[in-house]
DNA sequence: TTGTAGGCGTTATCAG
DNA sequence: CTGATAACGCCTACAA
């Protein structure tokens, strides 16, 4: 700035004024000082920016697990509502790794990032309570910040559940299986107990819903749920699966495929987020969609709205899941029912 | 820090010392200034170590299209090799969209990042090279730097077109199909062309190579060039397909499950790139594997020695693709060849 | 081994 | 409307 300046035979001051408050500044002037810049091309330094404000113009988004699409779409929401507020969106992956969150949580603080959104390795970790006591706004992102110290967004996954299995059986299906784990994810819980809800709720056997564990939410963990089933006495067989994301549920496709059993004839499939390649699975899959890019954009809202407001009340938005039905659950001439 | 100083009772130079030498300052002086530290939860400020270093201690990844897992993957490569010299990775995509990529470059600029990695959306855009100028270190991913102006890391498309093709013939197919589009862009006319320099050294007739173009590298577009295929009379229809990248390879697999053709009895499908989504699919797919976590440590590495280095000669690393033969190719006891 | 001084590039303040 | 000046927090000489 200081060349720009002086190339433009003015004082560094004016230069500043330029920048930040065109209009307390003569049109001749301005263009004159804006020629020198691009002659010189000057590039504002971010950071001195930054050490001058105090915080940087960033939003970091830690997300859980960079393998799955469903968190890129929520980063690609919280980059729109970012991008409307001028700031730009740092992403992290912690890869399930408490560790790994800790420790890119720690980086930005030194950054001292405007505001940190969150998929938490553990939502009740330390780490993130002391996020909050350096003043940075945390917002949880699809988990339910139960104990309400600070915003959250979330999808009604009980609801999720819920829909997913009065689907299955508005279809016909009497034997079902809950494909999920590990349980220490609350949402693998919830979604579970929503299913377990509706089908105690019509008065089925709860011997009829049973649930085959994964250790994580994984294609190939999928694979193994698929070989498991098939393992099973076919009297006990379920017709229908209801996995707790989609990867399980590709991971099941494919496997049922491997092993020659129809979908949906032989074995109805529902996936639970919605992501892009439910849609294009060689059976295109039925699935719970969370709204991934409105998830992203709320939270970024949310974030911006502490940043910006000292006396903010924590808010927990919660969205409303909603049944995409595709071929995967498609209706069967023979309902795979043997009497 | 002076606040850590005054709490430890040293002056601010020795709390720096603790900082950068420890090995500088002695034991005792040295805890009671962590101690200070941990008691004021004291956390460095990035941006005015910034300042004073004049670069900041980041390196970005500008990527294509945020949509395809494959770059991702090599995001998460560029992510371990920036780990490994302690930079954090700032990721940012451009959608395939010149504008965006610009203003990323900018913001990235202002940010004075260590080094940008980039898969552009026009190699020879004008924008890139103003980078250079600027003195950042740029490598481009994913495309050669034919001028060698800048480091570049590329895998052999035409080889991997080529591969495709041999391991298609080896199958037995007569009439094949590429499948993509826009040849604008440049991986897809070279993996066209290495499918055709087999095709015509293995003395086929040029027509039984037909290409069916597309407009993006997308699932859909995949779909839609499965329906186009669909329409051919049987005679000219191919047997197998080599599409120019995975998505469209599932797209395409799943335009084919559709219309009850099956893979690979009557079809079979080799992709492009290997990502996860391909091995996952009903039918696993054959596919034409990049290095990708390879591919982005080089360019990690080679954006680091330009930046360590000023006496710097940009270097093109060029990889080599690698077959990966799954179901979608698997032979078939009757070949679909009708005569 | 410890303390002191100056400056990195911006922005805000305040007097012309 | 313009220009001088003092921070912002850290790092590195250099001096003690």
């Amino acid at each position: 700035m200081k060349d720009v300046a002086a190339s433009a035979g003015v004082s560094l001051g004016t230069v500043s004024n330029v920048l930040n408050k065109p209009a307390a500044v003569s049109a001749a002037t301005r263009e004159r000082v804006e020629r020198a810049m691009a002659e010189l091309g000057f590039v504002r330094n971010e950071s001195a920016r930054q050490l001058r404000a105090g915080t940087s113009r960033t939003l970091a988004y830690v997300m859980l697990d960079g393998g799955n699409p469903f968190f890129h779409d929520v980063a690609r929401g919280i980059e729109s509502g970012a991008e409307d507020a001028d700031l730009s969106l740092f992403i992290c992956n912690s890869d399930g790794r408490a560790a790994r969150e800790a420790k890119h949580l720690d980086r930005l603080v030194q950054q001292r990032v405007q505001g940190i959104l969150i998929t938490p390795v553990d939502p009740s970790a330390s780490h993130l309570r002391e996020i909050g006591r350096r003043g940075i706004p945390l917002v949880m992102v699809d988990r339910l910040g139960g104990t309400g110290d600070c915003c959250s967004v979330a999808v009604d996954d009980v609801l999720g559940g819920r829909i997913a299995i009065e689907h299955l059986t508005d279809r016909g299906h009497e034997r079902v299986a809950f494909v999920g784990g590990p349980e220490s994810i609350g949402q693998v819980r919830e979604r579970l107990l929503g299913a377990r809800q509706v089908w105690s709720e019509l008065g089925r056997d709860a011997a009829d819903l049973i649930h085959l564990p994964t250790e994580a939410l994984t294609v190939a963990e999928g694979r193994g749920a698929g070989e498991r089933l098939a393992g099973l006495p076919a009297r006990r067989r379920p017709t229908a699966v209801f996995c707790a994301n989609d990867l399980l549920a590709l991971g099941l496709l494919q496997q049922a495929t491997a092993i020659g059993m129809r979908v949906p004839e032989d074995l109805a499939i529902v996936g639970y987020d919605d992501i892009e390649f439910a849609a294009a699975a060689a059976v295109p899959l039925t699935s719970v969609r969370q709204p991934r890019e409105e998830l992203g954009r709320t939270a970024a809202r949310l974030v911006l709205a502490e940043a910006g407001d000292p006396a903010h009340r924590h808010e927990q938005a919660c969205f409303v899941p909603e049944l995409v039905a595709r071929a995967s659950t498609a209706a069967v001439r023979h309902p795979a029912r043997k009497r």
